[in-house]
DNA sequence: GGACGGTGAAACTTCAGGTTGCCTC
DNA sequence: GAAGTTTCACCGTCC
């Protein structure tokens, strides 16, 4: 094996190599395996630099100035940035994310230390990928990570237009793991691939898309279908397949998402060829392309909902107890008794029924209790920085999650209304439009200005203006100075005041309103 | 004698990521 | 498994 010294500067491997990558003029991904290690990382690095660009400066301002207000994490990263380096990973804001990124293509940002969301997607070479600990922390504690990722990680290096060839590093800790991790992912084989479709969810998510699409309508036709799929390839145990498949069936329409024109699915020796085709319900949950187990628990949670009080949490918690939202917020030593006062606080607004302490669903039933008052605190107005860290949930995390919970809401809004559940639909568009935006209830009709979003409809709120109507009636100038001059003018237009003369500096000048 | 603050060791806690829907309240 | 955080015992100082 070729080798090549690098000095040792810090006593710590991938830092050494960062800088060397800095000192040599070329560029390297850094990659680690928790976020915290990404920026403890990034922070390391960076405070051995020492950089003076007007790029990065601008740069780290634009980052700083993704939120409404930046948040710790946001500093930090602005902090490494004025030096060339950059942590990345999950927790950021898109803006954040793209601005690194393409910073990096234009070998402004020199370094990224980076979890292994850099690895996949998107193309960003450099000349070298510093490995930092090819183990992970998952279900059965400490575990290396599988080759095929390995393989992504280092094939981010070298990028062909400016390097004729790049490197790949990977740390070891010891004579002992050098030789493990050579044998383990140098001369190692990748992984097989696995058909996804084995696993339960999907396959109940496809099979009902196929009757719902009317690709197929017969339980021979569906069978024929995985028969020729990379699963059943896979699996090559077609008894076994058909078995899972009928179970399938018979599940979905016990739920009342298909219809057989025959016979019983369950009664599997008298299984006929008889017509299949989705209901209604059937037809629209397989459009918004939710798990069908999804819908059934949604659809059960609303018939409680219909003859009972409900308020926001009662939807919150109802969709954050699904397989979609997932990975839910932990429930940690420190927050659990918090929870439980919530449970109890809520308790008859949920419209799931508790299940009980020693059950080992129950672990699943707090976290989504915790998942769902983190939501409940941002249409409560608690910003990301709160969010942070109360619930250790970052702006980037947070918008995920968010844009899940609107899709799943919105397929109860489209359930509900199937339902004919005019009550319950009308609170959860509420929700929706209010999880948008973070807003408590009396900031909704600001909202719907194009141009406001919370912190200006709280503003305006704050100053008496709480409706279309007031922002028609208030005076130009104190709009001014609410919201400032493009934005209260914008504002006046929506409303159908057009205004021709602005007025000049602090003074109160004319205004002309021509009305519409 | 007791309140207070500083210190370091021990105990404890935490840990990656991504696609789908519709356009409107 | 390792790094970061919290807890706690211990000690010295000051009033």
């Amino acid at each position: 094996m070729p080798t090549k010294n690098i000095s040792s500067e810090t006593g710590n491997a991938a830092l050494d190599l960062a800088l060397d990558t800095i000192k040599i003029g070329k560029q390297s991904l850094v990659f680690v395996n928790t976020k915290r290690s990404a920026e403890k990382t990034a922070e390391d690095i960076s405070k051995k630099v020492k950089t003076e660009n007007k790029k990065l400066i601008g740069l780290s301002n634009d980052v700083l100035k993704a939120l409404s207000r930046p948040t710790k994490q946001c500093e930090r990263l602005a902090r490494c940035i004025n030096n060339g380096v950059a942590f990345h990973h999950a927790g950021l804001v898109s803006k954040q994310r793209e601005l690194i990124e393409d910073n990096f293509r234009e070998g402004v940002i020199k370094i990224i230390c980076a979890t292994p969301t850099l690895a996949y997607g998107l193309s960003l070479p450099a000349f070298r990928s510093i490995l930092k600990d090819l183990r992970r922390y998952g279900p059965r504690g400490m575990a290396y990570i599988p080759v095929l990722e390995y393989l992504q990680m280092s094939g981010r290096a070298g990028r062909p237009e400016y390097d004729k060839f790049g490197e790949s590093i990977v740390v070891a800790v010891s004579k002992n793991e050098k030789k493990k991790l050579y044998e383990k992912y140098i001369l190692g084989e990748p992984e097989e691939i696995n058909s996804k479709l084995a696993v339960e969810p999907v396959l109940r998510t496809y099979l009902l898309s196929l009757i719902a699409a009317n690709f197929v309508n017969s339980r021979k036709e569906i069978i024929d279908f995985f028969g020729k799929t990379f699963w059943a390839f896979q699996f090559m145990d077609m008894e076994r397949l058909v078995f899972i498949i009928d179970k399938m069936l018979s599940l979905l329409e016990e739920w009342e998402f298909i219809m057989q024109e025959k016979e019983d699915f369950s009664d599997a020796d008298k299984l006929n060829d008889g017509k299949i085709r989705a209901t209604i319900m059937g037809k629209r949950v397989a459009e918004l392309y939710i798990d069908p187990l999804t819908a059934y628990f949604f659809i059960s949670c609303l018939r409680k909902g219909s003859d009972k009080k409900v308020n926001e949490f009662s939807f919150l918690q109802m969709i954050s107890h699904t397989l979609e939202i997932r990975p839910l917020l932990r429930v940690g030593v420190k927050d659990r008794e918090s929870v439980q006062e919530k449970l109890v606080e809520f308790d008859s607004f949920l419209l799931e029924k508790e299940p009980s302490i020693y059950e080992p669903e129950y672990e699943d039933y707090v976290n989504s209790v915790k998942t769902a008052f983190m939501f409940y605190e941002w249409i409560d107005e608690k910003d990301e920085e709160y969010l942070l860290e109360n619930f250790n949930t970052r702006p980037g995390e947070l918008r995920s999650k968010m844009a899940i919970a609107d899709w799943l809401l919105y397929a109860n809004s489209e359930i509900s209304r199937i339902l004919n559940f005019r009550d319950l639909n009308k609170e959860i568009v509420k929700l929706r439009f209010r999880l948008k935006y973070g807003v408590k209830e009396e900031l909704l009709p600001l909202i719907k200005i194009k141009g406001i979003g919370r912190v200006r409809a709280r503003k305006l709120h704050y100053n008496g203006i709480r409706d279309i109507k007031d922002v028609k009636n208030v005076d130009l100038g104190k709009l001014i100075q609410i919201l400032g001059k493009q934005v209260a003018l914008s504002v006046k237009k929506q409303v159908g005041q057009e205004i021709k003369e602005v007025p000049n500096g602090k003074r109160k000048g004319q205004v002309s309103l021509r009305k519409y």
